[in-house]
DNA sequence: CTGACGATTCACT
DNA sequence: GTGAATCGTCAGC
């Protein structure tokens, strides 16, 4: 078991990267305490071209300032008002390409899980989706542009491997905003696992 | 300074 | 299926 290496967030393919990411286990260390869970659900958000991704046209703020950043690093922010949402950065310096993690499935900590959700039972709601998945797992903007290499979020690898024929690929959620790029196939998520969001839509 | 708006979730019909 | 909650962020004045 050990951290994903640099090479693997410099891919240029930010769909490849959302793909390989099924099946790797999200690790955070908050306050001493470790929550994992394994990654089932994923989308692309591919920098300036997609009208969908916060850097599109070259967008670029406070809020979106680490998708500029190196791969390997966390962007992280709050949207509508209450949910923290955690993105893996890929590609190098400039190119704001970045992966929603959407969904996840609990491997350790569930108590602390429980906890930070305020729930009494483990169900299927506890990471599904990407603000349940950030507040279990302790995630918060503060968080934004820490490394995924080392420190207290990282992306682990326990040689898990997800079938080609157990990924699904479909289009994104929550952006039909985003014209044209409602309809990009940058979703990716594993084939009947309980923890996947949104699937009637 | 102000108004508008979410890469969502949950309760309710 | 529909609608409200809720506030950080951003563009515009």
């Amino acid at each position: 078991m050990k951290a994903l290496d640099i090479s693997f967030y410099l891919n240029k393919s930010v769909t490849e990267i959302a793909s390989s990411l099924l099946g790797k286990i999200l690790h955070t260390e908050i306050d001493g305490r470790i929550t994992r869970a394994r990654i089932v659900e994923t989308e692309a958000y591919n920098g300036i071209f997609d009208k969908a991704c916060h850097a599109y046209n070259g967008r670029r703020t406070n809020r979106n300032e680490h998708m500029y950043h190196k791969g390997g690093i966390a962007y992280i922010y709050v949207c509508y008002g209450i949910h923290h949402l955690f993105n893996v950065v890929t590609n190098e310096e400039n190119i704001p390409d970045a992966v929603l993690i959407r969904a996840g499935e609990p491997l350790e900590g569930i108590p602390i899980m429980l906890e930070r959700t305020n729930k009494v039972k483990l169900d299927y709601t506890l990471t599904r989706g990407p603000g349940n998945l950030s507040k279990a797992l302790g995630i918060t903007k503060n968080l934004t542009g820490n490394s995924l290499l080392n420190g207290n979020i990282q992306i682990l690898d326990d040689d898990y491997r997800v079938s080609t024929d157990d990924i699904i690929i479909t289009k994104r959620i929550g952006v039909d905003y985003a014209e044209e790029a409602i309809h990009f196939p940058y979703r990716f998520f594993i084939k009947n696992n309980p923890y996947v969001s949104g699937r009637k839509r």
